[in-house]
RNA sequence: GUGGACGUAGCUCAGUAGGUAGAGCGCUUGGUUGUGGCCCAAGUGGUCGUGGGUUCAAGUCCCAUCGUUCACCCCA
């Protein structure tokens, strides 16, 4: 049997409700904050990733799908969408149809993972892109943004932590002075922090291990007191506007969000009732990204968050399954003599935009009734020779079991008043 | 890439001290001569992930392999 390839995964007809209903949803808020969707391939030219994303990150060095195409290209499948957009924006020339764009998106990207609870190899993000705006206000915005459409959305367990890391320059003078406070005690970390400690020491900010912990908590100098006065200020309004809109925050200077290019604000969302895989959205500023990638100094912020674990977190507070709705009407012809009658029927009611469906194996009447009960049909049309006769219909309404003799043409006006 | 758990009908699972498989749900049909939901009955459905080994005999023990899953790493 050919199988699925590991990591991803069949939607079926059950579930596939629940991804529509999200996608609306977020639609919905994405208009209300005025945002227009882009969308970008789902492949790209490797080089574009590994210079968005920072050549040294491991979703770079091992987690890509990358392949060369039959013109000796090396193509890889999207790891992530902040890359893509800002190459579209740079090579559309976006900048001179207006100084300030508001993007969002959604689709597919792939990462090679060991796949577990919140993570697939082919998942999906949505998230938005300011581009142009160096300003708090964009920022506060843009979490504004990610904060309401959880709640819109109905997830109540979670919680917002915001954090600024700098410029890229004072980022780097920061980690010099972690380490040199920090080297005396390295012995007391744990393997994996002394490991990590000369590559990405940041990182030793979330170790799980509680001793390292309450060895950073005691030791660790906090990156907010190593920003400039322009970062900090910066910060200070974001919190600010942040208040204005009524998004509890909380200060967390440990977030260091993984991904190279994040300046100044970053954020994220963490899921209560998911598993290890806990973020629900991450994001911040990227100042360098779009003259990184080859355009104009153009500063920028945004944020992209997991669609699979946004379901999970839905999932893990909704109590009930409501019963998705089926067709209004199911046609139910005695035999084959009336099947052509009850088509021409059927065929305008669904012209008319009304849902409508008929029994396509010939079952018994018995059989045609139980279908229409399990597909949560809200009226059978019960077509016999009598019926076909007088050009009526026999229509069930199958909440209350009430059925009236109606005549054929008037079935289409009947079900629009629902 | 590393580690743990698991792998029996479509789904959720049971299978005792090793003797070639069961339940519930689902699905189909029947209990009405043209009619649902409840109830009752019958039926459908499994090479016990796969391949080896031990044994007179393996779903049940051993090894390998594939797969699923959770966690680490990292990240949404």
């Amino acid at each position: 049997m050919i199988r699925n390839i590991k990591g991803t995964q069949d939607l079926l007809p059950p579930e596939i409700h629940h991804w529509q209903a999200a996608e609306e949803h977020l639609r919905q808020i994405f208009q209300a904050f005025s945002y227009s969707e882009i969308r970008t391939p789902v492949f790209e030219k490797t080089e574009l990733f590994a210079r968005g994303i920072g050549e040294f990150t491991d979703i770079v060095t091992k987690e890509m799908y990358t392949f060369k195409d039959k013109g000796d290209l090396w193509l890889t499948l999207r790891p992530e969408f902040t890359a893509s957009v800002i190459r579209a924006y740079i090579q559309h020339n976006l900048a001179q149809s207006a100084p300030l764009q508001r993007l969002w998106y959604v689709g597919p990207l792939f990462r090679q993972e060991r796949p577990q609870a919140g993570r697939m190899r082919q998942f999906h993000q949505f998230g938005v892109e300011i581009i142009g705006s160096e300003h708090p206000e964009a920022d506060a915005e843009v979490i504004h943004l990610a904060w309401t459409a959880y709640e819109k959305l109905g997830v109540k367990g979670k919680v917002l932590h915001i954090n600024s890391i700098g410029s890229q320059e004072a980022r780097k003078d920061y980690i010099g002075t972690l380490q040199e406070t920090l080297r005396p005690h390295l012995e007391a970390f744990c393997p994996q922090c002394q490991e990590r400690f000369s590559g990405n020491s940041l990182r030793l900010f979330d170790c799980k291990n509680e001793n390292c912990q309450s060895l950073m908590k005691a030791y660790a100098p906090s990156i907010l007191d190593h920003l400039d006065e322009s970062d900090a200020a910066h910060f200070e309004k974001v919190k600010e506007l942040l208040a204005a809109l009524k998004v509890p925050y909380t200060v967390n200077p440990a977030l260091v969000r993984g991904l190279d290019y994040y300046t100044r604000t970053t954020f994220e969302v963490k899921g209560l009732n998911l598993g290890a895989q806990d973020a629900l959205c991450g994001g911040g500023r990227y100042d360098q990204l779009v003259q990184d990638l080859g355009g104009k100094p153009t500063p920028s912020v945004g944020f992209a968050a997991g669609f699979e674990r946004l379901l999970l977190a839905i999932a893990a507070e909704k109590k009930e399954e409501s019963e998705p709705d089926g067709p209004t009407l199911f046609l139910a012809p005695f035999s084959e003599n009336e099947l052509s009658f009850a088509f021409e029927i059927m065929g305008k009611v669904r012209e008319a935009g009304i849902s409508a469906e008929m029994d396509l194996l010939r079952r018994s009447m018995k059989a045609k009734m139980r279908e229409a009960n399990r597909l949560n049909a809200r009226f059978v049309a019960l077509i016999g020779p009598d019926e076909m006769r007088q050009n009526k219909v026999s229509l069930k309404n199958m909440k209350t079991s009430q059925q009236t003799l109606l005549d054929a043409p008037a079935i289409i006006s009947f079900l629009q008043k629902l």
